[in-house]
DNA sequence: TATGAATGAGAATTCATTCAT
DNA sequence: TATGAATGAATTCTCATTCAT
């Protein structure tokens, strides 16, 4: 009998290892060899599991996808307040907050590098599942919510380029701080009257999410 | 080809047409046999202008910022309100959209690549260049202005993995209805009062740069 | 899969079904995994039964050597008339055509491939063993015989490299036309004397054999 | 002002160095640094005159063909009888004994490596051509000396799997014997009347070329 | 016995860089 | 100053072979 591996598994667990070499260094400043030393196997088991090194991306591209982003939505669904909810959204995004990162490098680097593939509706999907998630939770509009998954976006970027000078957590907390005044964080959800401040508030703040 | 009698203006001239290719395709991907080739010069030309393939990336990374990133703030300077200031920032942004969408890729390129170099400090100095004639220009307080800037980023990024779905020019006239309602669009400057609605709307909008 | 007691016996098959993958591929395009699959073994079981690669190529030379090159001599050995024992011959070139191809291509990658075996030994006794019967059987000089097979080499290589132009059944239907006219056709063996006609015609043709 | 080189005669140049490398280890056994090492270049510079170790291979077999094979014929044209013509072509196949042996391994190897291409065509062309020359200078009937074709393959062959047993000169040497009697050697060409030995000598001799 | 996952040396190929012209 | 031929280290990938199960 054979070495007992569950093939599926194993490729799953080499993709999560492969996933956070290849955005900190990229696709193209990482070797086979290294991807395979720092994992821990040899270039040939690499190559038993996966046909290239194109592919490794491909394949972590739709693992990254359907295993990682969405897990956190359910811890929102059962709570009562906007208030707590944001709690939750702003500890993800702490807890997330390389991972995002990554995730931004990664479709970089697969818009430059993978040609064969529907890069852009996987970011696509990506951008709407997260902005729909946070205007059902947060009980706003979905073009705030877009604006606040766009300016989450600038967020990350720019501190991964100057992470000493704007820190990402610190910019969650400012971003915190921001949605408190903006959001209708008082609201009990599902409230199907909004209190007079909050909607002035949406008005007001329109522009935030136009 | 027309003999350059000066070494350092046809130097220049390189780093301009290797930008955008360089950028397109991203650090990595690009050969110096092929950025010759579009250049239209030998490999060996480019070795007479430049050490090496890196330190044409940071030549560029330097050309760019002292070249082209700032000559639109002078345009702003003389105009008299708020609103028309506004108007040359939207026409720049739309005009140079595929040129921060290159500065973002390079300024990612830098990071991952080049290890002798305060890319940080490179980028700081540009958020900060930025963020300050925002400030200055549109008279608003420097954290919106950063929260503006973050904004402008996350756009830039979101429209270049997705094209189609969120069109840059269009993210940008959208910014604009944003801006038009959230800035003292009527104030003339330099003004030393701040209207009262101007005030209240700073204060309303803090949120927006904290 | 059945089990297979008789180690031996199950090798000699495994080495028949290696033979015509090896020949017609050649040795150095032939992968042990594509080997095995065809087989319907795994890499495993092929090294269960041969040491290394270059082994089955060894084995599979001497296997197919005392195996299929010899068996139809027998059926002539019989027969009274040469023209009938022609048939016999000229009815196994054409049923073994493609595995003399083969066997000459084997023949190529040994001498090629495997340093350490007497490739030469082998193949001129095979060459020997021809000569020897067609020259007993055929009742002619042992040079005839040997420019016979000499012949019948060529045959074979050029309608292997020209399969469309000069097909080897066709080749073979002319060459039995030629034996006809040229070989003593009517003797009827062992006969002691030969006829005139017989010598004559052996002295006319001696260049074929000589 | 770049290294003067003949991009195409040193190409020439490394095609030729590349043959006799190829044919005797054949086109698998060979490794592109071998190759390299022993024509005295990098593999970079190999890289640089061909794309790709198969288009080595068939960029060499046409060379080979255009420049190597046809050069002896013009050697016989003007010569007045048929056993001077017979001379040069014993000559020249002994002299090129090795290079045949070489351009049949080629063959050989083209036939099992390169799929994008008209191997048979090109060795139609070979024996065609060389089938005609013989049969014109030679004068004798097209089937015979395709037959004659057909038999100096079958000798390189043997000669190539047995050296020791079946040495090349000697087979020539045998062969030339064989066509003293059944060529018409006598003849002074061109002819108009053929001797009547010499058309009973072909019509007797039919068999061989048939 | 049989399997096929794992290995890693070695293959083809690329490409930044050098340098003779 | 400009060229592009030449270099060879480093890359991706292959495959004979081993070995735990």
């Amino acid at each position: 009998m054979p070495k007992i591996v569950d093939h599926d598994e194993y490729r799953r667990e080499l993709l999560q290892k492969c996933f956070s070499i290849f955005c900190r260094k990229g696709f193209a400043n990482v070797t086979m060899r290294e991807l395979a030393a720092e994992i821990g196997v040899s270039t040939g088991t690499l190559y038993h599991y996966f046909p290239s090194k194109e592919n490794i991306m491909e394949q972590m591209f739709e693992y990254v996808q359907e295993t990682n982003v969405y897990e956190f939505v359910s811890r929102t669904a059962h709570l009562p307040t906007i208030a707590e909810k944001l709690d939750v959204f702003v500890e993800k995004w702490k807890e997330y907050g390389e991972f995002y990162q990554n995730l931004m490098l990664l479709a970089i680097d697969m818009m430059r590098h993978i040609k064969n593939r529907d890069t852009e509706q996987v970011f696509i999907n990506f951008s709407n599942y997260y902005t729909n998630a946070m205007a059902r939770e947060l009980n706003i509009p979905e073009k705030q919510a877009r604006s606040l998954f766009v300016y989450l976006l600038g967020m990350i970027l720019h501190s991964m380029l100057t992470p000493n000078f704007l820190p990402y957590a610190e910019q969650v907390d400012t971003l915190r701080i921001i949605l408190d005044k903006v959001l209708p964080v008082n609201d009990v959800l599902p409230a199907t009257g909004t209190s007079m401040t909050n909607t002035a508030k949406i008005e007001t703040e329109e522009g935030l999410s136009r």
